[in-house]
DNA sequence: CATAATTAAATTGTGCACAATTTATTCTAA
DNA sequence: TTAGAATAAATTGTGCACAATTTAATTATG
């Protein structure tokens, strides 16, 4: 990249990575964009939107868990979730309780029908199938890439 | 990968496809909502959104281009386009006209301002310094295989 | 103990994002 | 040439996403 000019042994200029920097953005968001989209149908057809489908499966790897925790997990604050789980209640997936021992924690589990859910969700992830021109290394490989950046981007939250 | 069986020569199975595919789709979401997050208020003290800054991009590149062609360009389609680009003219940095030789199209124009805004803009892509913890060929990466999986996923809309 | 600080959800208000429909204009084919 | 098809925007309605604020409960501190 760049000039060849190599002898100071520089690292890329901090003007060429903001610049790449620049256009990584857009991307990432009209890829996440499109990528859902594929799954809208599919979803639908069980009666799920993708923001309700991965609150539920966090509740299906997860169990029972708190709206705070489970917030932390996929990035949303009581804001969003809120509403969507309280929407998921009345699609009657899940069950919403506050917790005894603190009753500012809100505690949610699957239902019957929730849990069932897991079985007829198990076609959705064929959606992408013939959608995405990806080698499974190439996935592979995206997918380690946007987890270390998400993980960076962590990092300076806590901070 | 898999599990070591190369007798037959086969591509890594489908369902491992399917199995990675399925978590694909979460750290995209994620990532991008993260990555626009740490982009919006520098953007908020130039007055962008960041749907606002796509849209401005390009037309800072094209210059004059229809709501048809800014659409496809972007991803996006008149039911979002419409609102956000009157909300860029009551702002002042876009134009809307009617095209004379065929009224169905909308020609969107920078103003003064619009075109002002650019070096105001300069600093904006900073924002990820010190946010996103990818090198330089990192992101190179990332960029090369968003950009091939939004390719693949627009052959199929073609079709 | 009592008040202040903290915390988790809920609420409010703004701004997309998109499917579905409508409106207005242009094209096309009988 | 004119009715129907096609096309670009606009509109309508639903569902996030998030900042900022509020409410209710718990914890910490003087």
């Amino acid at each position: 990249m760049g000039t060849g000019k190599e002898i100071m042994a520089e690292l890329p200029s901090k003007f060429e990575v903001l610049k790449l920097g620049n256009q990584l953005c857009f991307p990432l968001y009209a890829c996440a964009k499109e990528v859902i989209k594929i799954y809208r149908k599919p979803l639908q057809q069980i009666g799920l939107t993708y923001t309700q489908y991965i609150v539920i499966m966090v509740l299906w790897e997860y169990g029972e868990i708190s709206e705070k925790d489970l917030g932390e997990k996929i990035y949303l604050d009581s804001g969003t979730l809120t509403p969507v789980i309280k929407k998921l209640e009345k699609s009657g997936f899940v069950k919403r309780q506050r917790l005894a021992e603190d009753e500012r924690f809100v505690k949610i589990n699957l239902t019957d029908d929730g849990i069932k859910l897991k079985e007829k969700a198990k076609t959705i992830p064929q959606a992408l199938e013939g959608n995405i021109y990806l080698s499974y290394d190439e996935m592979k490989t995206l997918y380690g890439l946007l987890n270390k950046a998400l993980e960076g981007i962590n990092e300076g939250r806590i901070q």
